[in-house]
RNA sequence: GCGCGGAUGGCGGAAUUGGUAGACGCGCGGGACUUAGGAUCCCGUGGGGCGACCCGUCCGAGUUCGAGUCUCGGUCCGCGCACCA
């Protein structure tokens, strides 16, 4: 039939109520709100399912598209497991404590708290609740809510009484522009990870959480996740586990009488010919004769800032000697900076044949390079690779793997050796002298040294304080709050003093699944029905720049709390999905750049629904890519075609065989794309079946059930249109309500012809249609016979005819 | 430097995991309807050739009846870690 001028569609058209996102998606946005569709039966469910995506903290400048992404993605996610028949719990809140939002404050010279009230109602009135998301929003966690932090500083106390926070002294990064000390995690390349100032090691008395304790549980329990497989990775190199030897060595010459050294390569040891003290060692004096301690302190002293590229030329002879435990050589002692004092023993044997760092420090400061590995050219270049052992007396001949556990045991016949592992992960440093976070709730006691707030004591308020500006190393801006600060002891009621520090909001953001799923905000979070109910997290959704830190912390704490018997399960999320990250001409999206796209101005002009549909149809939901508008038209003509389809389609036509089939295809496809996360597929199905619809519905011949479907499956997409299409056609029920997902039959999902390709010598010649599944002799008969291959055969027999089902018949001639 | 990804039309991306490369969308070309349209709808659209055909998935080899997909070598891009001994 022509489609082009069919008067009559044109004139039925033009009945139907112009599409109108905005009004739709405000009607059903109050009545989803006033009938409390999305809030989930948290103490009797069915069957629970938590999706969870990482929660936002609000920037004040508003959410851009890069939140959209994993929001939107979730919220899909969740609404078709809801659809699927499951009690989807879909949590939101703000991570409102930090660094970020006392900057922000700062620049705009407004109070934090001030900032950070307007910044999350902004957050929750104008943005989050217009994308369309199924948010719970009776369960909301604000971490700078005393009702939250109170927990927060719960959570330290117990770690604290298990002896898994610890009050010391060690090499902490200072921000000199931030005025604060950074975890570990927060400096990248030496720099500070939000002012890419360069960072400087100093000497504090911090907390820190003891997360190296769980460095093999935690590594070992990720194999068991069903994770992203690149954050896993991510997890691994953080913990950075490795395995050798520590072999000692005894001193000379100095007040150390000995040097433990950790080592991959036991194997190379005959080649060790000098050792090196990390420059940053706590303590190095004693590895130096009393004599020339001066010198050494003023060269340590004098040492450049850690800059990218590694500098060999920096180092000292400190004068002492080391015994090599097998050849009993004196070896000089040097330190240097490309040794870290915090690794390992903070010490090294020095291998320059083999080892491209002691190499070149070795060429830099002529020390002697003794090749023990053969394989390689050491005069040119450290050999770094397995292979012969020479050089190494009783040794000799042996392989390197097999050779390193030999002298391994030989070492440790003396006691001078053994087997060790090492990992990179360091202790969580959680203190910071900023004001924008829940106090450490500790009291220092000249007696008592610290002692933790009793529990029916916290939260411990975050004083108000007028000046909040960090104050410098070691300073923090509580210090000043004199009332605030002089207590009693809690244990024998001296005057003590507070902890002025506030914690890392790593800290806030590690355990806010658990707080989520509780109503009672005064009520303890952990150790309940509720969290046996709900966790782990089923889904979570979320960006790689988390994939080490807040993941991993957030283990750390649910692994800590369960074996301290507060909670059932020991990882938080059972199953988690990076999305991928949307840049913006060739750039992450930041404002520092200019280049930050505000989705409101997106769903102001085209609503939420093609913008959700939109951001989904980009490219792969896990790979991101590009952000580019141009293509955005093309969404709402699908939507228009949608509504119209829908509307017209009054057919009952259910037996007929071709359509149920088309069906039963659309409701696999799309099944199977949303659980690989598969988005942008599932919505390609989606359009193609929209258009077929929407011609039927011109011929007066679309089917109400294939247009029920079609409604269904791209509700979790499309949330408003569909519920305003579900009820326009005369249904009573919600379209998102629970179970309502249609289910589909394999068989009929299944083609029931196909085309068989017909290719000579693999180039494709022609094609014939046929049933599906017809079998190979069959097909290769019926090839034969087409004039096209009898031509190429001229008379001869074909060598070969490979056959596939279904696909594809190949002759080889 | 080390580790993980990736490279397909003018563009974003599909491809049942070894079986018709380019689904779907954007853009572009043509047309319909319009007083008009940057609105809506339809058709076409990897390159070359009048044509049967030929060439095409970053480059170069290989395995195979058959390679975007597997193997080896290389180039470029993205992400993570970065003196971790």
């Amino acid at each position: 039939m022509d489609l082009t001028n069919s008067t009559a569609v044109v004139a039925e058209r033009s009945r139907l109520d112009p599409y109108d996102p905005a009004a739709v998606e405000a009607k059903w946005r109050r009545i989803w709100e006033e009938r409390g569709d999305y809030r989930t039966p948290l103490d009797d469910p069915e069957r629970p399912f938590y999706m969870l995506t990482m929660f936002p903290y609000p920037s004040a400048e508003g959410l851009h598209v890069g939140h959209i992404i994993p929001f939107a993605g979730g919220d899909i996610y969740g609404r078709w497991r809801r659809l699927k028949g499951e009690d989807v719990f879909e949590p939101m809140g703000f991570d409102a404590f930090g660094i970020h939002s006392e900057n922000y404050a700062m620049k705009i010279g407004e109070h934090p708290a001030v900032v950070m009230r307007r910044a999350v109602n902004n957050f929750r009135e104008n943005q989050l609740k217009r994308i369309g998301a199924m948010f719970d929003w009776s369960h909301e966690v604000n971490t700078a809510d005393p009702a939250y932090y109170r927990w927060t500083q719960w959570l330290f106390v117990q770690f604290f009484n298990a002896g898994l926070a610890e009050w010391r002294e060690g090499a902490v990064n200072w921000c000199p522009s931030c005025l604060t000390v950074l975890a570990d995690e927060q400096v990248e390349s030496g720099r500070c990870e939000r002012c890419h100032t360069v960072v400087e090691t100093r000497y504090l008395r911090q907390w820190w959480l003891k997360i190296t304790r769980y460095a093999q549980p935690l590594l070992d329990a990720l194999d068991a996740l069903d994770w992203s497989d690149s954050t896993k990775t991510m997890q691994r190199n953080w913990i950075g586990r490795s395995e050798g030897a520590t072999i000692l060595f005894d001193l000379e010459g100095c007040r150390r009488k000995d040097v433990r050294v950790f080592t991959t390569r036991p194997d190379t040891l005959y080649g060790a010919t000098f050792l090196v003290i990390g420059a940053d060692h706590p303590s190095l004096e004693d590895f130096v004769p009393r004599e020339r301690l001066g010198e050494v302190n003023a060269w340590r002293n004098r040492l450049p800032p850690a800059s990218d590229e590694p500098d060999f030329s920096i180092g000292i002879d400190l004068g002492s000697r080391a015994v090599h435990p097998l050849t009993g050589q004196r070896l000089p002692v040097w330190a240097a900076p490309y040794v870290l004092g915090g690794y390992g023993t903070g010490a090294i044997m020095a291998v320059p044949a083999h080892d491209v760092r002691d190499w070149q420090f070795a060429r830099a400061h002529t020390l002697p390079i003794v090749e023990v590995i053969s394989g390689g050219n050491v005069e040119e270049t450290a050999y770094t690779g397995e292979g012969t052992m020479v050089g190494s007396g009783e040794f000799d001949g042996l392989q390197s793997s097999d050779g390193g556990h030999r002298v391994v045991a030989k070492l440790k016949e003396t006691l001078r050796g053994e087997e060790s592992i090492q990992y990179k992960l360091r202790d969580w440093l959680i203190s910071r002298q900023r004001y924008w976070g829940p106090p450490i709730p500790i009291i220092h006691c000249p007696d008592d040294g610290p002692v933790a707030v009793p529990e029916d004591e916290l939260p411990v308020l975050l004083p108000h304080v007028d000046d909040f500006r960090p104050k410098g190393l070691g300073v923090s801006p509580l210090a000043a709050v004199e009332e605030w600060v002089n207590v009693p002891c809690p244990k024998c009621g001296k005057p003590a003093r507070r902890e002025t520090d506030v914690s890392d909001t790593f800290l806030d953001s590690s355990w806010y699944y658990l707080r989520y799923p509780s109503t009672d905000f005064d009520d303890v979070p952990f150790d309940s029905e509720r969290t046996d109910t709900w966790l782990p997290v089923d889904m979570y959704i979320g960006g790689n720049e988390h994939a080490v830190r807040h993941l991993l912390y957030s283990r750390f704490v649910m692994r800590a709390l369960h074996d301290l018997g507060k909670v059932s399960v020991p990882e938080p999320f059972e199953r988690f999905r990076a999305h991928g990250m949307i840049i913006m001409d060739g750039a992450k999206m930041s404002k520092a750049r200019g280049n930050v796209v505000n989705p409101d101005e997106y769903i102001e002009q085209y609503g939420a629904d093609t913008f959700r549909v939109f951001m989904m149809s980009l490219g792969p939901y896990t790979e991101g890519g590009d952000f580019r508008d141009e293509a955005i038209a093309g969404v709402p003509r699908f939507l228009k075609r949608v509504w119209r389809a829908a509307q017209l389609a009054t057919g009952d036509d259910t037996q007929n065989e071709q359509k149920e089939r088309r069906r039963h295809r659309l409701i696999k496809q799309v099944d199977d794309d949303i659980a690989d996360l598969h988005y942008n597929t599932a919505i390609s199905f989606l359009m193609e079946f929209a258009r077929e619809l929407d011609h039927e519905a011109i011929e007066g011949t679309a089917r109400v059930v294939d247009a029920e479907t079609l409604l269904h499956c791209l509700a979790p997409f499309a949330p408003f249109i569909t519920e305003e299409l579900w009820q326009r056609t005369g249904h009573a029920d919600s379209v998102h309500a629970r179970g309502g997902w249609p289910q589909y039959d394999a068989d009929l999902a299944r083609p029931q012809r196909v085309t068989v390709a017909v290719t000579i010598n693999g180039k494709r010649r022609a094609e014939f249609e046929v049933d599906a599944g017809t079998p190979a002799d069959q097909l290769e008969r019926q090839a034969l016979q087409l004039p096209r291959v009898a031509d190429s055969l001229s008379g001869h027999a074909p060598k070969k005819v490979v056959v596939v089902v279904d696909r594809i018949v190949n002759i080889v001639v």
